[in-house]
DNA sequence: GATGAATGAGAATTCATTCAT
DNA sequence: TATGAATGAATTCTCATTCAT
């Protein structure tokens, strides 16, 4: 049942957003009634950090896998984590924008519970670049934290507007992003 | 008072949502009534679009004199623009961020009337990076649309975390991203 | 301009109800503004009332007009008395429904003083039915005030449902009632 | 709950009138909260179609019975509809006012919805003046439809005046408008 | 585990009315 | 005469939440 609210919750705070959203929405979804919403949820913001926390968790603990992996470089590494992020598109599309706009309905000692992990996945991020730039994959003059906060909010923003069933695949997508992460847009004449 | 009840619904939406903030907390903070809200706004949403309105119309007329400078390159537009949009965040960014998270309180109709400016002000970048390809300024293999959502999603995310009072500076950011849309993070033997 | 605004009014309050009709539709549909009107009227039940007064004491003026006619029979004024209601669902139905429809929305005070020419109006009726009696048009057994009631609800009501353009003429449906009002619906071998 | 928050609301319809009444004045009158009343009822104009679908469902279920009594006339028939219609008074009378006032309050598919029954009340009637005219009972040259919007005026509006605990009984009343619609007012010598 | 009735606080909105100009 | 800005009280309706069963 509790998964059942989540799943169901998250589908309707996609289409209308969490405020719009009542609980007797939700309810009436799955077909209960709302104090069956309250034996298991002590409040709808409750519901909210619960879908905040699974996301990241889970998005945190796929992150560590590919971070982890000690054959491949760091630009295969930003390749498969921006990958990771596009592919959820189709599969946690919807977590993944409830998460991203909803924040703010969050309590402020919520929104830190949750920015604990946000940072943590941000951080990593920042020290792939530093490994990066030790291997001679990525340039000296880069500032880490700009060049992430940069990549995040590109890749991120495609949840608002990257149709996955669209002509362009997601592995293209990604091609196309770290193309322009990696050279820039810039014609160059002394590169090949 | 019109101008009044915009300016401070800007405040509000900004500081705590458009759903968490109610006309009354609106015309408390003018130290009117209600009825003179709806004297000036039809309804909540009417005032929110024209927020919106405002925002993207002003932005579009600072874009088109930028993209109408004959006499600068398509790199120093493209610079302009940026720090257009990064300089904005200080004087409009309360503006800024009620523009690019609330759209959805905006109802359908309200929301193509405002797309209509949103498309207009990326077709003009796009046109940016075509006349870019042209002159040699920019790669030919880039696909414009995909880039200008990157850009534009890299530099608007700005609005979330960037401050204008901390330790970088605006226009150091500016050429942060600048450097980084160009060049890329690619460290490059042929390159200087 | 008092004039306009009585006269829109009653269109008003007929298609949409007393209630539902605000000062604001009132004074939108002549092309003031709202100090207009209560530079003419106290309040919209002032309104109310005087369309009220307006149209019970035309209609008193024109019952006097058949009533003191000497000579026609009380038959014939009879016929003539409701021809003038049913005539006037053409020319002053408007008004005549706002007069028969919403009287509870004027307070006591008001409602007195529009009774008495409403009560003035039945009582001539009555007169008319005594009258008839001496002179031998009616039967003597009836209850003078009941069948007034009776013939006032029975002819008023043709406004709920009566349209003049449709296929019975003004004229036919006056004659249906004074027959059945004259008549009655049994069947009587000894009538012709 | 439900039924008392009917029982009450047409206590206030009759009372105040429709628009005057305020979904606080009925809750208060039954001592619960606006919540409660929202619990049962979707809105205000709901619970007054609940209203009007109930007064006219029981009344078409009354007259069904008398109209398929085989074994009394016609004339006995509009005898008993019509005491159905004067009793209704007494017990009903306010349900009776806020069914033949308040219509215009509701919108128009819900008006459709009570015009069914509405009408099917009215056809039933007619159907008792065409039986009346093949057995004998009533004369042939009369408008079916016409005469039964005259004598439903004329019963109807007994609800406006006839007061059940003054000096003329119901029993009476009835008498009073069958002899005026079997024998009409006028004298006729040739009638017994 | 689940229901359903009830709450109560607050939300957006409407509108008759006033009044200085 | 007429305007238009402002008021304030009331109104309908929403909704997260509680709780006895």
């Amino acid at each position: 049942m509790r998964g059942r609210i989540i799943k169901e919750s998250i589908d309707l705070f996609d289409k209308k957003g969490f405020s719009k959203t009542s609980i007797q929405d939700i309810v009436d979804t799955i077909g209960v009634t709302k104090g069956t919403f309250y034996y298991y949820f002590k409040s709808k913001q409750e519901l909210l950090r619960d879908i905040h926390l699974n996301y990241i968790k889970e998005l945190l603990k796929e992150q560590e896998v590919i971070l982890n992996d000690e054959y491949i470089s760091c630009k295969e590494k930003l390749n498969r984590l921006i990958y990771l992020i596009i592919k959820n598109i189709k599969v946690h599309g919807k977590s993944a924008r409830v998460f991203n706009r909803e924040v703010r309905h969050l309590d402020q000692e919520q929104v830190k519970s949750v920015n604990v992990y946000r940072k943590e996945f941000r951080l990593n991020l920042q020290k792939l670049i530093v490994e990066g730039k030790e291997k001679g994959e990525f340039r000296e003059n880069l500032k880490n934290d700009i060049v992430i906060f940069g990549i995040l909010g590109m890749v991120n923003r495609s949840y608002n507007w990257y149709n996955p069933e669209g002509e362009v695949s997601e592995e293209e997508l990604v091609n196309i992003y770290m193309d322009l992460i990696l050279n820039g847009i810039k014609l160059d004449a002394n590169r090949t």
